[in-house]
DNA sequence: CGCGGCTTTGATGTTCATCAAGTAAAGTGG
DNA sequence: CCACTTTACTTGATGAACATCAAAGCCGCG
């Protein structure tokens, strides 16, 4: 695929850029630059300085942080189309999560400042950064809560359903992590991960073999992460 | 106290508004009222119309949501200064939490179009609101996550530590929400909030009579905090 | 004055983390 | 490509942390 795609004919562009004239894009272009990044790879390390703000044009990634006992926690995942660090961008100087490529991705790095810039120029482009910014973080905030409050088969539940309305568009998929980034994810051991993936599969619920899902009984799963 | 002073002279203004010129302020204090709210009184209603943005001038709020289970959760806190549904205006039509007052409280209320106009007229006043956005979601989410990284002692600890560092600035304080609140804002249940607090009175870490509470030795509770 | 909600303490049970030990899978270097 | 090493996965047993249930005293408020 062509990577250094000029932004005006972008077809991964998102809605967030449809506000921008065609000699903005063009000012935009000529601060991005476009990088493949293998599965595994850092893209964003926390601690170093923001001086781009980065966009997802194709793959999957993580965002984590390290906790105060050393664990590594997952915040959120983010697809193509999405930003990341866009909650860091405009207020902080140093990156708070690292980023990780979960599959072979390509990212849009824009230089900072040109995006700030057209944040001062152009309000109806500043309003949807503002509304995105706040999707962004309205939902963060209520998955955490959402997991949080519930119990470890609920947990599992919920993030499986996820999975497969939200990321996958299917009821079978490979899972993308693995059994410990999912406990990383929704705040639990490893081991329970297995045990109540195991005891899915011994319900009939879901088949798995190693990281491929399929998800059999969806209304008992929703069931599940409803009352959990 | 006045309660309708002109935006221009008001002691209470946010560095939010900074970047407004005379004019620009004189348009917002047009199109804003103030108001005064007694205490346990509801100035925003989960469900109900955006229709201002709310910023408290005096008093101390609650912002809560209601869990699956029926159970109020607590987000946040707002003391003055703080914009209240801030995470929200921008970007939905319904309030997502409700908001109560905790002690008599002063809010202003500003007509959301006439803020929207402003955001979209000011590069500088839009920038300001994204950082304002960026700084309280940032906050909440890794406040979420500190409070449920630690067991029930360090949740309390922390909330005790939060209350006389961030809110009283002083060791000696009312505490503004009951032990049921209080089990509401760190996620535990009532039962354990009191018997952990009645555990440091104990151990000579606080001093408590109802509503009064006293920490004595703030070196242990900020170690009980930061290991737990 | 009495009712209902808040507070407090104790007893009990469940949920989940931790520890241990073994198997499978995936890199790695020769 | 194979032996080797490491990392991921899996299951069971145990104990600790915490929720739930129960009962009684307290406080504010109509």
């Amino acid at each position: 695929m062509e990577l250094n795609q000029h932004c005006a004919n972008c077809k991964f562009r998102s809605h967030l850029f449809d506000k921008l004239s065609v000699e903005e894009l063009t000012f935009i272009n000529r601060n991005k630059k476009t990088v493949a990044i293998k599965k595994g790879g850092l893209i964003n390390k926390s601690g170093d300085p923001i001086r781009e703000f980065v966009y997802l044009t194709q793959g999957l990634v993580k965002m984590q942080k390290i906790g105060k006992n050393g664990k590594e926690q997952i915040v959120s995942l983010a697809r193509p189309l999405d930003f990341i660090g866009l909650l860091s961008v405009f207020n902080k100087e140093f990156y708070e999560y690292s980023v990780t490529a979960l599959v072979d991705s390509v990212v849009c790095r824009i230089d900072i400042n040109s995006l700030k810039e057209m944040v001062k120029r152009n309000g109806e482009f500043s309003m949807d950064i503002i509304r995105f910014i706040s999707n962004i973080s309205n939902e963060i905030i209520s998955d955490t809560y959402a997991i949080n409050s519930k119990n470890l088969r609920g947990r599992i539940a919920m993030l499986l359903v996820d999975f497969s309305k939200k990321y996958f568009e299917s009821l079978a998929f490979d899972l993308p992590i693995s059994r410990k980034e999912m406990a990383e994810m929704i705040d639990m051991t490893p081991e329970n991960v297995i045990r109540i993936l195991s005891e899915f599969r011994r319900d009939g619920i879901i088949n798995l073999r190693g990281k491929h899902l399929e998800i059999t009984n969806m209304n008992m799963l929703s069931k599940i992460r409803d009352l959990g």
